[in-house]
DNA sequence: TCTGGGGTCCTAGGACCC
DNA sequence: TCTGGGGTCCTAGGACCC
C-alpha cells in the first residue's frame, strides 16, 4: 500500500547539536562558547555525546574521549547530560511539528520526518522557514530542514547545510547535488561498507548509482541493491507516526568503572541490569521471549549470548536468573569491561497470559472443576488479565530514561 | 587514560522436520 | 543403497544509526 515515490513532499527536521542547544536555551551565558555534553564526566570512560559548533571548530567530535577533547580545546565547558530537559524539549519540538500535520515520525530524540503531501497551506519551502523560525524563537533551538520527495533524499538534504539550513533536493537535481558526494556520506553507508565499495572502485554516490546491480549484490547482499536504489533517488518508505510505539527490544548495559574478574561484583551488576530492564518492561506492559547478554572484555572484544525462554518473562528474578546462567556458562574468568542485558521478541502481557492459559494450566488442572481453574488463574495472573485487550495502550508519563532511547517519547 | 549506551536490521550455520 | 531439497527455529555476529 505504498504511495508512488513521486509527488510526495517529505521534510526531515534535524536539530543542530541538540543537547548543547538545549543547555544554551536554559543558560544563555553558554551561547557562543565551546560546550560539550559528556557522560561519566568524573570517570575514566567519559566520552563526548554532543558539542556546540564552537567546540567542533576546535576539532572536538562526538564519541571522542573527554580527555582528548580537553586537550584539543582547554577552554571547553563540559556538562553532564540532563535527559529530563532534553525530553521536554523534544516533546515540545514534535508538538510544534504536529501543528502542521499528524504525519510526523520521530526517528530519535532530535530528528523526525513530516509528510506534507496533503498539506493545504503555504508551499513546503515557506512552511520549512516558518517551522525553523518558530523552533528558534519559541524554543531557542536551531535546526536544519531537508525537503524532498522521499525520506532518504530529505535526510540527505537536511545534512547539506548546518546549522540552520533549509535545503530542497529535487529528483532532477540528483546528479548535481547528491552524486558528487563521497559514498561514505550516504545515510546507510558506514565505515565497513565504504571500504568494501572502494574495492570495486566505488567512491562517490554517483559511482554507486551507476554500479552493476549483480556485483553490488554479491558484495553487500540485498543491502547493495537497496543502496543503489537510494543513490538513484528511489525510496518508497512511508512516514509512519506509529513507529515510535513499536518496540523490538529493551536493554541496558554498563561499562564498569574498572575491569573486573570479581564474581560478586559481576553478579551485582547483572542484578542491577536485570532490575532496570525489568522495570522498563513492566512500564510498557511487555514480556521478553528471548534474553540477550552482552559481554565486552578488557581488549574491547564483544560477544553476545542469548537464550530463548519457553514462556515469556519479565520479573527481575527471572531475567536475572537467565542472564546469570548465560554469563557464567560462557565466562572463562577473563577481565570484564562491560555487561549488558536485553530482552527481545517482546510480547504484550495479555498475549503471553493467553498462552499460559492454554498450555501451562491445562496439565496440572485436568481433574479440577472449571471454576477452580479460573480462580487459580485469576489469583496468579489477575492483574495481567485485566490489562488484556488494551493493545496499543500508551503511557502518558514515563519515568526518566537514562539515555536517548525511545523512552523520551511517552512510552 | 582510547573508544558509551540505546537501538534496528541482516546474514549465516546447524538442528530438526518433512 | 551414501543420501535431495525446502522450510523453520535457534544462536551468534556484523553493520549501521543517533
Amino acid at each position: 500500500m505504498e504511495r508512488p515515490a513521486n509527488g510526495r513532499v517529505i521534510l526531515h527536521v534535524d536539530m543542530n547539536s541538540f543537547y548543547a542547544s538545549v543547555e544554551m536555551s536554559y543558560d544563555p551565558a553558554l551561547k557562543g562558547k565551546p560546550l560539550a555534553i559528556a557522560g561519566n564526566v568524573e570517570e575514566r570512560r567519559g566520552i563526548i555525546v554532543t558539542c556546540s559548533y564552537e567546540a567542533r571548530a576546535k576539532g572536538v567530535k562526538t564519541t571522542m574521549p573527554l580527555w582528548q577533547a580537553r586537550k584539543l580545546c582547554p577552554e571547553l565547558i563540559v556538562k553532564k547530560p540532563n535527559f529530563e530537559r532534553y525530553r521536554k524539549a523534544s516533546i515540545a519540538m514534535f508538538d510544534l511539528l504536529r501543528e502542521y500535520t499528524e504525519l510526523v515520525e520521530p526517528v530519535s530524540i532530535d530528528e523526525g520526518y513530516m509528510d506534507l503531501t496533503q498539506y493545504a497551506g503555504p508551499k513546503p519551502l515557506e512552511i520549512a522557514h516558518v517551522i525553523q523560525e518558530r523552533l528558534s524563537d519559541e524554543l531557542l533551538l536551531p535546526c536544519s530542514i531537508g525537503i524532498a520527495p522521499n525520506k532518504f533524499l530529505a535526510k540527505m538534504a537536511s545534512n547539506m547545510k548546518k546549522p540552520l539550513g533549509i535545503t530542497v533536493l529535487r529528483k532532477r537535481e540528483l546528479s548535481e547535488h547528491l552524486w558528487p558526494l563521497p559514498v561514505a556520506q550516504m545515510h546507510g553507508v558506514g565505515e565497513k561498507t565504504a571500504e568494501k565499495l572502494e574495492t570495486i572502485g566505488i567512491n562517490t554516490i554517483q559511482d554507486l548509482a551507476k554500479a552493476d546491480r549483480i556485483q553490488l549484490k554479491q558484495l553487500l547482499g540485498i543491502n547493495g541493491e537497496r543502496l543503489k536504489q537510494r543513490a538513484n533517488g528511489v525510496d518508497n518508505r512511508e512516514v509512519d507516526p506509529d513507529s515510535i510505539y513499536e518496540f523490538k527490544s529493551i536493554g541496558n548495559s554498563t561499562t564498569l568503572s574498572k575491569d573486573t574478574t570479581n564474581e560478586d561484583e559481576l553478579n551485582n551488576v547483572l542484578r542491577k541490569l536485570a532490575h532496570s530492564v525489568s522495570v522498563r518492561m513492566k512500564r510498557k506492559d511487555v514480556l521478553a521471549s528471548k534474553i540477550f547478554i552482552t559481554i565486552r572484555f578488557a581488549n574491547l572484544k564483544t560477544i553476545t549470548r542469548s537464550k530463548k525462554v519457553a514462556n515469556p518473562i519479565g520479573d527481575v528474578e527471572e531475567i536475572f536468573s537467565v542472564a546469570r546462567q548465560l554469563f557464567f556458562t560462557h565466562w572463562k574468568e577473563e577481565p570484564i569491561r562491560l555487561l549488558g542485558i536485553t530482552g527481545q521478541d517482546l510480547v504484550e502481557k495479555g498475549d503471553a497470559v493467553k498462552q499460559l492459559d492454554l498450555f501451562s494450566f491445562e496439565s496440572d488442572a485436568k481433574d479440577e472443576p472449571i471454576l477452580t481453574v479460573i480462580e487459580k488463574i485469576n489469583e496468579k495472573y489477575g492483574d495481567q488479565l485485566i490489562k488484556r485487550g488494551i493493545k496499543g495502550k500508551r503511557e502518558e508519563d514515563p519515568s526518566p530514561g537514562t539515555s536517548f532511547n525511545k523512552d523520551f517519547l511517552r512510552e
